[in-house]
DNA sequence: AGCACGCCGACT
DNA sequence: GTCGGCGTGCTC
């Protein structure tokens, strides 16, 4: 064999350059460089150091001079073969570059060059093992009781414990690293590092009772084993009613995995928002379970990966990026409430974790279980057309009725002159619900005192001028604040234009919190919303507060509409069903009839009914009313018609090719050049629709225009490489400089 | 995206 | 004569 070199996906070569880039290796490195280490790279003109990931060794080709590798960043390969060849397929399939790609599968710290954190190191700590017997220590121990306690109490420790960490022994003890020190003197004892790995705290509130399944689960159960067990499996979809105990049967599934030396990935949207839900998992799995969130510290999470990679877990419970755990033998993804736009990742690479999950099961031979109360139309749609084999739980557990629904029309509240965003109806269940002691829900859409603040006399109003969108009024603070950009100001007292007088429009958390105190004097609410949650932990603290019955009332934002799951809470509100917020997208029927039957799920869970009151101006609005009876497969039909008649997906597929700069001509130039470049290179192809270039939904952010393309078609890997062409072509096009643009295999926003 | 190279105008 | 403006082109 005669010299190698390395290619490698280089960090510094952004997407428009992107490619494997080869490097000589260095004599002292020959043999050491195995593919998935990553190395730092000379890069550029400049020759600045960027770090890269070496993908594959090959045969030196004397045509070129190459430059060398600096260094080696891992000892082992911290990448396997399948996850390069899941990156590759990722760069082809998500429009980024390999690096990028690579990037996500790794926990945040282990980079470099992660927005400035330092990279994250393994965590040591001192322990002590004794260098005599067991007998021996316990009787030096006694030895010592008079002379010297504090030794004579770690010794007899050591004696039953063998080998502790400096730290708790002497917490044990109650005495100082000092005694240890003078023990080690004598040579009784041993001190040395060792790898400890930061565990995230959970509380392992259950006890792991064996689970009894309802006829209805256990049906469902026993029909989705077959597809575990068997070799190439369809995916499944698991559509069960809110309340139907559909993670118990994930549980049995898991155990089954597990019984068949196989491993498993439960995805959840938010942890946050599912803490029942990851307590439930870790009393039944205990330490086989990995738990990977965002939340966690950079420490705790890169330990939680290291433990996966090692083998030693089992089960991986965790939000959108918990799918590339480097899992070995895998036998079941499961993805809670699928429906949710969080499984999609909005930087790039712009994933959605179940098309990873398709990848993975595809390769592995694993079972994919999509599950949701009120599932995505395109998933549904794949159930239906067979592509899934589609499961159903249709009663509630311990057979609760669902909620009745009260529809309140908020136009008869106008003509009666009552403004408050608490129509008459949804007051009178609230004063029922504080007379009775029990608890009640409002869900309202936006966070801040009024979204609106806007001139009586000349019509002004207060936008951020950063962005295209109004810049909200916080009470608390006195500010206006942006809630896109986070720009605030001082209050002004009247137009900056004419000098009239000021009004305050809508109303926002804020705002409804001080109507109900108002309303209802003495009674406590607690409010959640991105304001009151900002806190580490907050959340939580929130939730228990209420939970042991602290306040009357839970108002909040979206946050409160999902896996809440309190026995007390008789009465659900959503202070306005109002579809106007989600216009611009046309998931905006669905996504509002997922929300309404979510929170109307949160009541009435406990002993007592339950029921949901949802004010709107539009009562007679079919989604609305579609959405109070929990009809979803009539939601469905309805909402397929639409699709079929739009062509959007899942009848067709969607990309969006955006770009955004300052420079709002050359912004919107670069989409009229690629339609052009688009509409040549899909002459010859027949069923592929170009739409726009139109703004964005918001077309200013941060001081940059956005605009966009969309392009109805069928996502072909032909499709896929002339749009990635297209992109890179703008990206290199010096009339489109300052312009970034991107591609999307479809957009959330 | 960076970074150097290069070819023009204002300065000691 | 030189310092520095940013237009242009390349990145193993």
């Amino acid at each position: 064999m005669g010299p190698t070199i390395a290619k490698i996906a280089v960090s510094a070569a952004v997407y428009a350059i992107d490619k494997p880039y080869k490097y000589t290796i260095p004599d002292n490195l020959v043999g050491h460089v195995v593919p998935g280490m990553r190395v730092f790279v000379p890069f550029g003109s400049g020759n600045r150091k960027s770090e890269g990931v070496v993908l594959s060794l090959a045969p030196a080709d004397e045509l070129k001079k190459l430059k060398s590798i600096d260094s080696l960043l891992d000892e082992e390969p911290i990448f396997r073969a399948e996850d390069m060849r899941l990156a590759l397929w990722m760069s082809d399939r998500f429009f980024c570059s390999v690096y990028e790609a690579l990037r996500a599968m790794l926990p945040a710290g282990m980079w470099f060059k992660d927005d400035g954190a330092r990279r994250c190191g393994d965590k040591t700590e001192n322990a002590v093992s004794l260098q005599v017997g067991n007998e021996e220590a316990a009787a030096l121990a006694l030895q010592k009781t008079k002379g010297a306690p504090k030794q004579a109490a770690v010794l007899s420790l050591l004696a039953k414990e063998g080998s502790m960490a400096v730290r708790e022994l002497c917490f044990f003890a109650d005495t100082t690293p000092a005694t240890v020190k003078a023990l080690e003197k004598q040579g009784l004892l041993k001190l040395d590092k060792r790898e400890v790995l930061r565990k995230p705290h959970v509380d392992v509130s259950g006890i792991s009772e064996p689970i009894q399944l309802s006829d209805e689960q256990r049906e469902a159960y026993e029909n989705i084993v077959p597809l575990l067990e068997s070799e190439k499996p369809e995916a499944a979809l698991l559509y069960g009613v809110t309340g139907s105990g559909k993670t118990l049967i994930y549980i049995k599934l898991i155990e089954r995995a597990i019984a068949l030396s196989k491993t498993a990935i439960v995805l959840v949207p938010e942890i946050a928002l599912t803490p029942q839900t990851v307590s439930i998992f870790t009393s039944y799995f205990g330490e086989s379970v990995a738990v990977l969130h965002s939340a966690l510290g950079i420490g705790e999470r890169y330990d939680e990966w290291k433990r996966v990679s090692n083998g030693a877990v089992r089960v991986v419970v965790g939000t959108r990026s918990a799918i590339f755990a480097p899992l070995r033998n895998i036998g079941l993804i499961v993805i809670d409430e699928e429906q949710e736009h969080t499984y999609k990742s909005e930087n790039s690479p712009r994933y959605h974790a179940r098309d990873i999950a398709k990848y993975r099961v595809a390769h592995s031979g694993a079972l994919l279980l999509l599950s949701s109360a009120t599932p995505s139309v395109e998933s549904m749609y794949s159930a239906k057309s067979g592509r899934y084999k589609l499961f159903r739980l249709k009663k509630r557990y311990n057979e609760r009725e669902l909620p009745p629904v009260i529809i309140a029309d908020m136009k008869v509240e106008l003509k009666n002159g009552n403004t408050s965003s608490i129509g008459s109806v949804l007051r009178q269940e609230l004063d029922k619900n504080i007379i009775n002691e029990e608890q009640s829900i409002l869900f309202i859409n936006r966070r801040g005192t009024n979204p609106l603040v806007t001139c009586g006399e000349c019509g002004y109003t207060f936008k951020c001028r950063c962005c295209s969108v109004s810049m909200t009024y916080h009470s608390s603070t006195q500010r206006l604040l942006c809630h896109y950009c986070g720009l605030a100001l001082p209050v002004p007292t009247v137009c900056q234009d004419c000098g009239g007088k000021l009004k305050f429009v809508g109303a926002g958390t804020q705002k409804v919190e001080s109507e109900l105190l108002e309303l209802f004097p003495g009674i406590s609410v607690i409010r959640m919303d991105a304001d009151t949650v900002a806190r580490v932990n907050s959340h939580n603290k929130l939730l228990s507060r209420f939970r042991c019955g602290k306040a009357q009332i839970l108002l909040g934002t979206q946050m409160v509409t999902k896996g809440l799951d309190f026995e007390n809470v008789t009465l659900v509100g959503v202070l306005s069903a109002d579809m106007s917020l989600y216009m611009s997208d046309y998931r905006a029927y669905e996504k509002t009839f997922s929300l309404i039957t979510q929170v109307v799920g949160r009541s009435g869970r406990g002993e007592k009914p339950g029921r949901a009151v949802i004010q709107t101006f539009t009562p007679d609005n079919d989604v609305i009313m579609l959405a109070s009876n929990q009809d979803f497969d009539g939601f469905y039909e309805r909402e397929m018609v639409f699709r079929r008649a739009l062509g959007s997906p899942p009848v067709n597929d969607l990309m969006t090719l955006a770009a955004s700069g300052v420079d709002e001509s050359a912004t919107l130039l670069a989409c009229l050049k690629m339609r052009k470049a688009l509409e040549g290179y899909f002459r010859d192809i027949s069923g592929i629709k170009l739409l726009g270039p139109a703004p964005a939904p918001v077309p200013k952010l941060k001081n940059k225009y956005r605009y966009r393309l969309l392009v109805s078609c069928e996502n072909t890997k032909k499709v896929r490489d002339t749009i990635a062409h297209t992109v890179r072509q703008t990206l290199k096009d010096k009339q489109c400089r300052g312009v970034s643009v991107f591609a999307d295999a479809y957009l959330y926003d």
